[in-house]
DNA sequence: TTGATATATCGTAATATTACGATTAATATA
DNA sequence: TATATTAATCGTAATATTACGATATATCAA
């Protein structure tokens, strides 16, 4: 127990199902909204701004780079982050897939 | 350790989250597919159609109820869940207003 | 009333997540 | 070369999640 039974599951599930976890803790939407508002941010700059530990803020960013949602590249001894713009419309479409405008019928 | 520093984030940042969470699991997302696909349904079906047992089934309908995205409804000795069409609306304008369109100037 | 059915809740084991200090590795600078 | 800076990774403690059997509760049907 204690392990999600993914085989009872789509693919399609399995996988909306793990993009929105890995959305799903505000320091990843905060990450997400800063490197947005800045175009692109440099790691530490993360560190400063959202006060958790450098390795918090690595493991965060580690689980952003598994969805695909931000890439980042190394400028030196820095590394930049940001947002990977086909990845970023991807998820959009699915979430909007998703969430289609539903028609009711009969409720409860 | 181990628990989310959530005063570090904004009550916007928190509940987006929080919502993602309630979402972020295969079979609460079948759950809503299949309610949505029969406009309503009866916990049982779900529990024939999912092949988790009772309990589970039980136990993610309450995280969903949690978030209001669904309500149910007692109909003799069974109960039948539809979503909350309104609460299903803001969910889906809060994540399109988070998944707006970036334009990205620069990149990394 | 008795028995069957449906669902929620409790208790709990297995596993995952979150956070952080310490360490490592890589580059930059003095 | 020695030192500082940046970020990834390791190890680990605290907490949360997932799943399920058992039990409790409520309604229906005989």
């Amino acid at each position: 127990m204690g392990l999600t039974k993914k085989e009872f599951f789509t693919d399609e599930q399995n996988k909306l199902a793990a993009t929105l976890k890995a959305l799903s803790h505000p320091a990843r939407i905060a990450i997400l909204q800063h490197i947005i508002s800045q175009d692109a941010c440099i790691c530490n700059d993360l560190v400063h701004e959202l006060g958790l530990a450098q390795a918090t803020i690595s493991q965060h960013l580690k689980e952003l780079k598994n969805i695909g949602i931000i890439k980042g590249n190394i400028e030196g001894t820095s590394v930049c982050y940001c947002i990977d713009e086909k990845v970023w419309k991807q998820i959009k479409i699915e979430l909007n897939h998703f969430f289609t405008d539903i028609k009711i019928e009969k409720s409860c």
